[in-house]
DNA sequence: AGATGACCAAAATTGTTTTTCGGTCAATAA
DNA sequence: TTATTGACCGAAAAACAATTTTGGTCATCT
């Protein structure tokens, strides 16, 4: 069997159960019934061990965000949907989940920037569905990072947001897509 | 001179220096020139102090967003003015950049309390500003509530959060302007 | 009757000891 | 020769103990 690959299953399971703190590299080093050195030829240190692990999370919710995708449906349908699918994994992957947490209460520096990053990835993802929505004469030039930030941004603020200030009674998808829809979306079109 | 008028006075000073938690009541009573046991015949515990200091901070924000607002001018003219007037305030006021350090450094509960609190009645305002539109026929009808909260968070994102993800460069007020006229206010309009 | 500051228990801070953990590398195995 | 290992190390964290600070009270004194 691929040892490093033994050790990056091991560490995705240790990370997705315990978080980055938590997780030490004796415990990866069992699960993966490696001796702890090994994991260090594949690895330079815990950190990227880490960023590796992330990097495979962020693959999959790239392959999940597609797959929400439908062809030939609008521009607001798919970013909606794709938004919404992305914003999801925030509570339903368990790694997501735990660094969220993780990085709210403990402030593990590496977990904080790792979040960042991951944030900056959909950003940048979006800003790349605009400007082929734009390509395709199906929205009106803007300017994509700033429209693709706002939108993030807002779907962030209702999805995970409102419930915070509205003792934790949550938008619903209806009501989201219809707020958007009425403000951001139809300004956006062509 | 009225004593619970220097209590607040020598409140106001110390939490804008220092902080909530670094506030000490002790402190409070020898600026006030005022036996400690004084401060307690006008105010239940140091969080209620605090709270009215917090509260006559909120009026002085709402009157400067006031004075931001010009007779006549457009609703997204006033709404613009009135938001980035309001936000400036968290770097401008020495009291509300305080707390907003302690809240994210120190976590203190009363401060993170009552900067939400902060938050919720910057929304509420915003939103009797959009019913007001509505009535005179400036804006078409909509959730008055859900387009305040949206409004407020997009602006926080574009002038606190910006910066953060993209070295502190900030948006230029034009840039933040232009971009929301084409997305949410035209929106908007009746 | 209003104001005060010494006083108290609880909480925070400081100081000390013990344990844990990331990372290394000489020894070992293949 | 090359890949693997786990005992070992210093630094950092956790656990614990000792000390100080602080919000709040109340008997005393204007």
């Amino acid at each position: 069997m691929d040892r490093r690959q033994e050790i990056l299953e091991a560490a995705a399971k240790s990370f997705s159960l315990f978080g980055y703190k938590a997780t030490t590299m004796d415990q990866v080093a069992k699960i993966a019934n490696v001796g702890k050195g090994t994991i260090y030829t594949f690895f330079a240190n815990k950190e990227e061990l880490f960023n590796a692990i992330v990097l495979q999370m962020v693959e999959e919710m790239r392959a999940a965000s597609d797959a929400a995708t439908v062809e030939g449906a609008s521009f607001e349908q798919n970013a909606h949907a794709r938004l919404m699918q992305m914003l999801k994994f925030r509570e339903t992957h368990q790694l997501y989940a735990k660094l969220i947490d993780e990085g709210k209460e403990l402030r593990t520096p590496a977990v904080i920037e790792v979040l960042a990053e991951i944030e900056d990835e959909i950003v940048s993802y979006i800003k790349t569905k605009i400007e082929r929505a734009i390509d395709k004469g199906e929205l009106k030039p803007c300017d994509s990072e700033l429209v693709a930030f706002l939108l993030f941004k807002s779907y962030m603020a209702l999805v995970v947001d409102w419930g915070k200030t509205h003792q934790d009674e949550e938008l619903s998808e209806e009501r989201i897509a219809g707020l958007l829809r009425s403000t951001i979306f139809t300004s956006l079109l062509a």
